[in-house]
DNA sequence: AGGCAAATACTG
DNA sequence: CAGTAT
DNA sequence: GCCT
C-alpha cells in the first residue's frame, strides 16, 4: 500500500491558468480501509483558508498535498518539490469562463415589486392572551432590569468598568456602605454636580464615545435607582455622555430604557410613543455596551457603528429606527449603474414578474409558489429523471473501482439516522419536505423510516396545520427582526431539538385545548396559550401585533441573496421600503454585486424547484462533470437550506408517483470529489467544470468563487438554469469539491437534515471530538478561558467510514 | 441563570 | 473586521 | 421561548 506512483497526472487534470502544472508523485492509498480497520493517522487538515495565511502555511506538507494517502503513509518527507506549484495558483484567475461571469449589472425596470406594504398593524389592546413581550418591542410585562444588558456588561469591557463604578459611588456617597436609596433623579443630579470626582485614578478602559450626546437613561422605576441603574448612569457619565436627570426633549438626543413602555414612558414625563420626537433614538442599554465593546474604533466609525445599530437595540418597535433617518442622507438617487444590461439579462428580466402576490406577500405566495411549481414546464428535453435512473453516468469505472464506498458510506448514514430517531424517540424526518437523494449505486431497501412518504402523509394530514401556520408565521417574523431575543425566539419555535412546530407536525390528533397543548414537550405556557387563542379565535394577535412595518420590509429586503438583517435594517432606515426602491436607489443604498444578483432574481432564488427539475440540472451537469474526468465522483446531495421552512399543506393530487411527491428542493447541492488510488485527484476540475457549464449556460451567474480554485477543497456558490428552456428559471447551485477521503464526512454534513447534524455535533463533541464536513477530529483542544479558541487542532484524524461500526458514534 | 450548532468561507 | 451564507 |  506504499506504492508511489510517480507519473504525471492526468493532462485532463493538468491545466494550471499558467498552462501547466508540475506533475508529482502520488502514493496510492488502498487496501486498509477494505478491512474497514480504524485509520489513525496524522491531521491532514489544510490549515484554514486565510488568504493571508496560507502563503506560509504548512512548510513541509504543501498542503497541495492534502493528497490523503501522502501524508497517511508518512512518506510525504521523501517527496520532493512538493511545494511548488498549488500555492501559487491562489493567482488564478476568477472568471473562469472567456466571457464574463459576471453578470452585466441590473437595473431593469420592474420586476419583482414590494408592492405595498401593509399598513401597521395597530398593537392590541390588552394583554390577554397574547404575550406581548417582544424584543425590539420589548414589552417586558414588567420592568425587570434587563438581565440581559447586565450579563453583557460583565461580560464585556466591563469586569473593569464595573467595579471601577462601585468605588465611585461609594466615594461619591463618602461611605462604604449600602447607599441610601434614592431616586434616579436624584442619583444623576448627583453624578452631574459631584461628577465622578474622586475615581479618577483608574481611567476608564472605553473611550469616552459617548461625548455630546445627551442621554436619558431609565432602568424603569422611575423612584429607586437600583444598583444597576446607578452603575450605568456611572458609566454613561465616563463615557463622555451629558446625563439628563431629567427629560427635555429639546436637549435630550438618546433615551437608554431598560424599561417597560409604560415605565418608559412614566419616566419620560409622557403620554404615547408617538409623542417622543421622531429624532430621538430610544435604545436598550445593549447599544452602550456595543459601543464599549467597540471602543477601539476611531470615535467617528464608533459614532456610525452606534448609529447603525441603533435598531438592533431599539427598546420599542414603534421607534425601531427613530433617530436613523438622517443617517443615509437621502442623497442622489437615481444613481443608476446605467452599466446597462445586455439582451440576454433582459429577456430573463421580463418574466420573473408574473408572480406578483408573493412579492407584495411573501408568505402567502409560498403556498402556490409550490403548488404551481409542478414539473409540466420541464420540458422532454431532459433526459427523464428519477424513474429509471438515466444511465448510470457515474461511470462503471467509479462505482467498479471503488468498491469500498460502497456499503461503509450508505450504511453508516443510514444508521446514523435511525439511531438519531430512536435516540430522540421520534422519527426525524427530514426537517422539511426533502429527501436525500438516493445513492444511485446502491438503493438501499429499508430505509423505510425517513423517506418523504411517511412524512408526506404526515405532513398532508396534519390535523393542526392551521396552528403550525400560524405559529410559522409569528416565528418568521421574528427571524427577520434584529436582536437576540427575536433569533431565540425564532429558535425556540421550529430550530431546537425539542420545539412546538416540530412537535406539532407529529402530533396525531387535534389539540383541542390549552392543557392538551401544555401536555405537549416542547409546548410551554406561552406557546399553549398562543394555541389556545388559535383554537378559540381562529387567529393570534401577536401576530399583527409583531407584523409592522419595518419587520415586513425587513422580511422582504432580507429575501435577496446577501442581505440579512443588518443590511434590511440599514436600507430600511435609509428609506427604503420595496424591492423598487432598491433599484432606484432611495436612500442612496448601494448592492453588492451578489445583492444586486440577488435583487434581479429575486423570485427565482427564493422559490424552491421541484426535485426533477433539481435532477434534470444535475443529469445535465453529471457528463459534462465525467468527461472532464471519467473517474470522478460527483453526486447531487440533498440539501435543505435557508428558505426552507414552509409548512404548507399540498393537495395530494399533486403527489405524482416518479417525483416522489411533491418534494421540493432550495437549491442544488453537488459533491465533487474523486479516488486517488491511481494516483490522481480532481484538482483542476472545478475550473474546467465551471467554465464547461458556463459555456452550456447552465451556469448564470457566479456568487461566490472559491480563493483556491485549484485546491482539493474548494467551494463555488452560483446560479444555474436550464438551457434551452424557455423561461427556465435561476436555481441556486453550489459545488463542492472535497478529498476523497472526506467524502463520507462531507456527504453526512451536507445531507443531514440540521436536527441530524446537531445530534452528531452533539454526541462528537460529549467524546471530545469536533465533526465538521472534512471528517472526525479527535484532540481538540480549546482554550479554557473562551471555549471559541481552539489552542489546538487536534492531532488525530479519524476518517469515520473506515471505523467498523461498532466504532462508528453513532 | 444560562444555553440553545459550530465551523468555515467569501465579499467588501 | 462585519455581514452573510452554508 | 423552551428546557434544565
Amino acid at each position: 500500500m506504499d506504492q508511489h506512483i510517480s507519473e504525471p497526472l492526468s493532462p485532463i487534470l493538468d491545466f494550471s491558468p499558467q498552462g501547466k502544472r508540475p506533475s508529482r508523485p502520488i502514493t496510492v492509498e488502498q487496501g486498509p480501509q477494505l478491512q474497514l480497520v480504524p485509520v489513525v493517522h496524522t491531521a491532514i487538515d489544510k490549515p484554514p483558508k486565510k488568504k493571508s495565511f496560507r502563503p506560509q502555511a504548512i512548510p513541509q506538507i504543501g498542503q497541495a498535498f492534502a493528497s490523503e494517502s501522502l501524508i497517511e503513509d508518512g512518506s510525504f518527507s521523501e517527496i520532493p518539490g512538493l511545494k511548488t506549484d498549488v500555492q501559487k495558483t491562489k493567482t488564478k484567475t476568477r472568471a473562469v469562463s472567456s466571457e464574463p461571469m459576471r453578470p452585466k449589472t441590473v437595473k431593469l425596470g420592474k420586476a419583482g415589486t414590494v408592492s405595498d406594504v401593509p399598513e401597521t398593524a395597530s398593537p392590541v389592546g390588552e394583554s390577554s392572551v397574547i404575550d406581548l413581550s417582544s424584543s425590539p418591542s420589548s414589552r417586558e410585562g414588567t420592568p425587570p432590569p434587563a438581565k440581559k444588558a447586565r450579563k453583557q456588561i460583565d461580560s464585556s469591557t466591563v469586569d473593569k468598568g464595573k467595579q471601577r463604578v462601585k468605588t465611585a459611588v461609594t466615594a461619591a456617597k463618602g461611605k462604604k456602605e449600602k447607599p441610601k436609596p434614592v431616586t434616579p433623579f436624584e442619583f444623576a443630579e448627583q453624578l452631574k454636580t459631584m461628577g465622578l470626582a474622586g475615581k479618577t485614578q483608574r481611567r476608564v478602559s472605553s473611550a469616552p464615545f459617548l461625548e455630546g450626546y445627551n442621554v436619558f437613561y431609565t432602568g424603569g422605576d422611575r423612584t429607586y435607582a437600583s444598583e444597576t441603574t446607578r452603575n450605568r448612569m456611572e458609566i454613561l457619565v465616563r463615557l463622555g455622555c451629558n446625563l439628563s436627570s431629567k427629560f427635555d426633549q429639546e436637549v435630550v438626543t438618546h433615551i437608554i430604557t431598560e424599561g417597560s413602555a409604560g415605565a418608559t414612558l412614566q419616566a419620560l414625563g409622557m403620554k404615547r410613543m408617538g409623542d417622543i420626537p421622531e429624532h430621538i433614538p430610544t435604545v436598550k442599554w445593549s447599544w452602550v455596551t456595543l459601543g464599549m465593546g467597540s471602543s477601539h474604533m476611531p470615535k467617528e466609525d464608533l459614532d456610525e457603528k452606534l448609529r447603525n445599530h441603533l435598531f438592533n437595540h431599539g427598546a420599542f418597535s414603534d421607534r425601531l429606527t427613530a433617530g436613523m433617518k438622517s443617517v443615509i442622507p437621502p442623497s442622489k438617487k437615481g444613481k443608476n449603474k446605467s452599466k446597462s444590461m445586455n439582451e440576454e439579462d433582459i429577456s430573463h428580466i421580463s418574466d420573473f414578474t408574473q408572480d406578483k402576490t408573493r412579492i407584495s406577500n411573501p408568505r402567502n405566495a409560498e403556498s402556490h409558489t409550490i403548488v404551481h411549481s409542478s414539473p409540466k414546464e420541464i420540458p422532454a428535453i431532459l433526459p427523464s429523471p428519477s424513474i429509471t435512473p438515466p444511465r448510470r453516468l457515474i461511470s462503471e469505472a467509479t462505482s467498479s473501482r471503488v468498491l469500498l464506498d460502497q456499503d461503509p458510506l450508505a450504511e453508516f448514514y443510514e444508521r446514523a439516522k435511525v439511531s438519531l430517531a430512536e435516540d430522540k424517540g421520534f422519527l426525524s424526518a427530514p426537517s422539511d419536505n426533502e429527501e436525500i437523494f438516493p445513492v444511485e449505486e446502491h438503493p438501499k431497501p429499508k430505509k423505510s423510516r425517513w423517506t418523504c412518504d411517511v412524512k408526506d402523509k404526515e405532513i398532508a394530514t396534519c390535523p393542526n396545520q392551521d396552528i403550525i401556520d400560524k405559529l410559522s408565521e409569528l416565528m418568521e417574523l421574528h427571524k427577520a427582526k434584529p436582536g437576540q431575543e427575536d433569533h431565540w425566539r425564532a429558535f425556540a419555535y421550529s430550530k431546537g431539538v425539542t420545539t412546538p412546530i416540530r412537535a406539532l407536525k407529529h402530533h396525531p390528533t387535534r389539540i383541542k385545548t390549552y392543557e392538551e397543548a401544555r401536555s405537549i414537550r416542547a409546548v410551554g405556557d406561552k406557546t399553549a396559550r398562543k394555541i389556545a387563542e388559535i383554537l378559540e379565535t381562529g387567529d393570534l394577535r401577536r401576530i399583527g401585533y409583531e407584523r409592522t412595518e419595518d419587520v415586513q420590509v425587513a422580511q422582504i429586503l432580507q429575501g435577496i441573496y446577501g442581505v440579512g438583517r443588518t443590511t434590511a435594517y440599514k436600507w430600511y432606515s435609509a428609506g427604503c421600503r420595496t424591492l423598487d426602491d432598491l433599484r432606484n436607489g432611495v436612500g442612496g443604498v448601494k448592492l453588492s454585486s451578489v445583492q444586486e444578483i440577488g435583487l434581479q432574481f429575486y423570485d427565482d432564488i427564493n422559490e424552491r424547484m421541484p426535485r426533477s427539475e433539481a435532477e434534470a440540472i444535475f443529469n445535465l451537469i453529471k457528463p459534462i462533470a465525467l468527461s472532464i474526468d471519467p473517474n470522478l465522483f460527483i453526486q447531487i446531495m440533498g440539501s435543505f437550506r435557508r428558505h426552507d421552512n414552509r409548512y404548507v399543506s399540498l393537495p395530494t393530487s399533486l403527489t405524482l408517483p416518479n417525483i416522489r411527491g411533491k418534494s421540493s428542493c432550495g437549491d442544488i447541492d453537488i459533491l465533487i470529489t474523486r479516488p486517488v488510488d491511481d494516483g490522481k485527484t480532481h484538482i483542476g476540475v472545478l475550473p474546467r467544470l465551471l467554465e464547461a457549464l458556463h459555456s452550456a449556460g447552465i451556469l448564470t451567474e457566479d456568487l461566490a468563487i472559491p480563493d483556491d480554485l485549484y485546491d482539493l477543497e474548494a467551494t463555488y456558490r452560483g446560479l444555474c438554469r436550464l438551457p434551452d428552456v424557455l423561461n427556465s428559471k435561476r436555481r441556486r447551485i453550489d459545488f463542492l469539491t472535497v478529498p476523497w477521503k472526506a467524502r463520507g464526512a462531507a456527504l453526512l454534513y451536507y445531507t443531514g437534515d440540521d436536527i441530524f447534524n446537531r445530534a452528531m455535533r452533539y454526541k462528537a463533541g460529549a467524546m471530545g471530538y469536533s465533526l465538521n464536513q472534512r471528517g472526525l477530529h479527535a484532540g481538540i483542544v480549546r482554550d479554557p478561558q473562551d471555549r471559541r479558541v481552539k489552542i489546538n487542532e487536534g492531532e488525530l484524524e479519524l476518517c469515520i467510514f473506515f471505523l467498523r461500526p461498532s466504532e462508528q458514534l453513532l
